[in-house]
DNA sequence: CAATGCTGTTTTGTATACATTATGAGCAAA
DNA sequence: TTTGCTCATAATGTATACAAAACAGCATTG
């Protein structure tokens, strides 16, 4: 997070490329030249490159024969980076329920708990968003485990994963809102269990948890069409 | 796997600089200058670049303030590390549970079973590595799940965390003869419970399966100075 | 007619020169 | 003595020229 802004070539074209494969402005199976790219975008090959290799380690791209392709995710391969998602959140609640020292260290997040109470029931969506990725921050980060938490963080970088990939795009309708309440009560059980040492708990809870993005994602696409420009990243599911 | 060839001199440089760090030649903290490396190595930035990007990603090299530094590992990390493999090996083995199609499906990895029962009687302990890496990599593939398949492979690429990482290099003292046989015991409960479609078995199975790794870390870290010849990976672990 | 090899073209891989930013030493002033 | 500024230096970030390799199309040959 730090070295993005220093790199200012470089992350403007991993900006754009990142936006246009989410948008469906790239497709999959896309080829990428980098000269074609290099001239659109206006950056030289060099940043250019390292912007492709940054891709492909997040997995938006695939390198294959020299050229970089743009990767076609199936809708198994969403629910698949979910459930992925959930393992090590949950893995992450686990380790904090197991090895928490002070119960202080739950205060940062029980205040972000309660900044999400205050917004659902005020019903500002956008600062929902907001305050839920940083709720599934710090949680990473009470693990206590640097490895474990750069892991859950890739995993959440992960295109659709994320905790509000969707939540921002959808419609509002009654029902999306009434799975918020319940992700907000699954927030509050999560610590709750962290707090009690009940590490088993934590976790399952952490995966149960993810499952409602996965929800979330099944509206979306049944809804494909019309939601397609409110969600544009499902231009990058194939079918 | 399949790029690594095609970039020679990026792959140079990668093996190189990844060879010298896990050898303890580039200790952790040591800074990388790109001129000097690309002098050193007679390799020019480019590619070098490339190569450093890499090694960032797969966790041994830190990018901090632009220039890139070894990173160093606790004795916590490593077993940080070896715990998260276990996670999600046991995510795979629970995967593999819950979707296998046809038990025709295991006839691949039950073969790898029975070789390593061969080498293990025989005793050739460098085959066994050989096999025990096969097996893992097989049984990482049973998920049916790429985006799963993928992430396993990456926890296994770092230090010490993958499943033969030790092994070859420990003494081969009864003691973790012994461990071999006790691994390969949870090899085949593994197998029968993905078989009998016994998920959370499967999935806890592997994770303790995983514990046997660090166990011979903990051996190894215990007699660090007689066996610092043996395993120079030991050199990365600070402390 | 099929297959294979040649050649022009395009694309990525590599090297290096240039631009910009960080760093640290030295000195001056408080 | 310490602190802050300035400037020299050296590092990374960027652009581009060149090399090598892959690819496609065509012609030639069996």
């Amino acid at each position: 997070m730090s070295k993005t802004q220093s790199n200012s070539q470089t992350y403007k074209a991993l900006d754009e490329l990142r936006g246009r494969i989410m948008n469906g402005k790239l497709h999959g199976g896309d080829r990428l030249r980098e000269v074609q790219l290099s001239d659109d975008l206006g950056i030289s090959r060099t940043p250019l490159r390292e912007a492709l290799l940054q891709l492909e380690q997040e997995g938006l791209l695939v390198r294959g024969r020299g050229g970089y392709t743009v990767r076609t995710f199936t809708l198994a391969d969403v629910f698949d980076a979910i459930e992925l998602r959930g393992v090590l959140e949950g893995t992450a609640a686990r380790m904090a329920a197991e090895r928490l020292g002070e119960p202080s260290m739950l205060n940062d997040i029980k205040q972000t708990l309660s900044d999400l109470d205050a917004v659902l029931e005020s019903g500002q969506a956008n600062s929902y968003d907001i305050l839920n990725t940083k709720f599934h921050m710090q949680l990473a980060q009470l693990c206590g485990s640097f490895i474990v938490e750069e892991e859950v963080e890739r995993a959440n970088r992960f295109p659709f994963a994320a905790p509000s990939a969707f939540p921002t795009q959808i419609e509002r309708t009654d029902r999306f809102l009434a799975s918020l309440v319940v992700g907000q009560q699954q927030h509050r059980d999560i610590i709750e269990a962290i707090e009690n040492g009940e590490g088993s708990r934590a976790e399952y809870l952490a995966r149960e948890h993810a499952r409602l993005a996965r929800r979330n994602v099944e509206i979306a696409y049944a809804d494909k069409q019309r939601d397609a420009q409110n969600v544009p990243q499902l231009a990058l599911v194939e079918g």
